[in-house]
RNA sequence: GGAGAGGUGGCCGAGUGGUUGAAGGCGCAGCACUGGAAAUGCUGUUUGGCGGCAACGUCAACGAGGGUUCGAAUCCCUCCCUCUCCGCCA
């Protein structure tokens, strides 16, 4: 969520940076607009509140002091105190009518883009950072692609999942399903030596969690919904670990947390019908190992950098080749302020694919969750900063790995760094 | 699912409808005492909105939302959540 007062105070500058992201899709002059009219209701609520509350103050000292409860001082002062009673009831419609509206606008807006977020429409102008790996393409010319490796290795069952669920779920099966669980034991391993606390949080969250993230409102079609409940399948391990600190006020002594967590994940993928049908890299269901961070403002441009080293590392440890890539305002995330992409190649498809988005959504997040952080001697309270990112995908880890460790004789190497994790050098 | 109990400040815990944003305690911070510390004493210690350079003023908040009243933490209604016991169950 923006910050209101900012709005108004640097109208033209927040105009100027919603434009990066997309020209005329976000105008807050309506909301100006509602704000202005709010605050002048509030004030004459504000200052006919403070008199009733003086009456009422006034009339419990009167009796105490001997006046007589039913004698016309008191009387009068109870007809004032209901006459005041009636303008507050016959304005607060208008004054909640309007809190809703701006609170619903304000909780459309995406985020700012940061100023060293490239400038572009989408993600074709997204920018390359770096490349890693290139030692490691692999030199087999006739490489299948993940899908027909592992129908030929008998470690996913398409059709089976299909029967049991519908497109779009897949079974592992045999060194398929040891495979992803050794993927997500070791990222885990990783994170935790490089200091991150493992969590294990619900993965059933509800409507307040997914708004404090920013998932909701404007993205309900992308989540599974258990109606009953206000209940959803979590689309990221994101949401319930952000959410794990939302409404609290933690001292900034506290700060840096830093967690990893292994959830599944839950996405409609509404409208990529006919995208990416074939194999496991965009299901309805996927596991994924997550990083989040929560630190101090000041922090928070480094703590995003060492995010985006601790997502690399795991890629460098599997030897697959990859590239970082910034986005560009037109195709940044809308809580983010700044994001980099890790894309892994794929040699089937002779191009890199997205393996892990990490972002810093700075305040945005902490003002939607009212996740706070108050500092020694200091006055009040600030919102924290919030970084997350894939630490991996672990579908689309596995079929890089399907690919990109495939040999001419249509076996499929370990990577060396899981070898012990599976017991076996060969799938 | 059945039965019961309860939700108050960072924590514990009072609270008779009228200077209660909230006693008391713990914790924390500052000051004093000390060579230094402990102990002790004093002072301070919620969050948000609005106004103000600031001191400060004012409004709101005692799970959430309604209601009664001049006035609600306190009375009434609805909802949510937590805990205990029983049942079922990984």
């Amino acid at each position: 969520m923006l910050d209101l007062k900012q709005i108004r105070d640097n109208a033209a500058v927040v105009q100027e940076l919603l434009n990066r992201r997309s020209t005329d899709t976000y105008q807050i002059q309506p909301l100006l607009e509602l704000d202005r009219q709010q605050r002048e209701l509030e004030s004459t609520r504000t200052h006919l509140q403070a008199r009733s509350n003086k009456i009422g103050k006034l009339i419990g000292e009167k009796i105490r002091g001997g006046s007589d409860p039913k004698g016309a001082e008191i009387a009068a002062l109870k007809e004032e105190g209901n006459e005041i009673k009636a303008q507050l009831g016959a304005s607060q419609p208008q004054i909640e009518q309007l809190k809703t509206e701006i609170e619903e606008l304000l909780l459309a807006f995406p985020n700012l883009p940061d100023e060293s977020t490239p400038i572009g429409a989408n993600e074709t102008e997204n920018v390359e950072i770096r490349r890693w790996g290139d030692e490691y393409l692999p030199q087999n010319p006739n490489i299948l692609p993940h899908h027909d490796i592992a129908k030929q290795l008998g470690i996913i069952d398409f059709e089976r999942a299909v029967k049991v669920a519908q497109s779009r779920f897949v079974c592992l099966t045999g060194a398929g399903a040891a495979l992803e669980r050794a993927l997500i034991t070791f990222m885990l391993s990783r994170h935790i030596a490089a200091g991150y606390v493992e969590v294990m949080p619900p993965i059933l969250v509800n409507s307040t969690a997914l708004t404090g993230t920013g998932q909701l409102p404007k993205f309900a079609e992308e989540s599974f919904k258990c109606d009953k409940d206000d209940l959803w399948l979590t689309p990221t391990a994101e949401v319930p670990v952000t959410n794990l600190y939302r409404e609290e006020i933690l001292q900034a002594s506290q700060l840096p947390i830093y967690h990893c967590a292994y959830t599944p994940c839950f996405r409609r993928e509404a409208g990529s019908y006919g995208k990416d049908t074939k194999g496991i890299i965009r299901l309805h269901q996927f596991n994924k190992v997550e990083l989040v961070k929560f630190v101090h403002p000041e922090t928070s441009e480094g703590e995003h950098q060492t995010l985006v080293q601790d997502a690399e590392a795991i890629l460098q440890a599997l030897k697959l080749p990859y590239r970082v890539i910034q986005l560009c305002t037109g195709d940044l995330g809308f809580s983010a302020a700044k994001c980099y992409d890790l894309e892994v190649w794929l040699p089937s498809a002779g191009k890199y694919r997205e393996i892990s988005s990490c972002s810093n959504f700075k305040d945005f997040q902490g003002r939607r969750g009212k996740i706070r952080f108050k500092e020694a001697k200091k006055k009040g309270t600030q919102f924290v900063h919030t970084l997350n990112g894939s630490g991996l995908a672990i579908g689309r880890t596995m079929a890089a790995i399907l690919e990109n460790y495939q040999q001419p004789d249509g076996t499929v190497k370990v990577p060396e760094v899981l070898q012990p994790l599976l017991g076996r050098e060969m799938l």
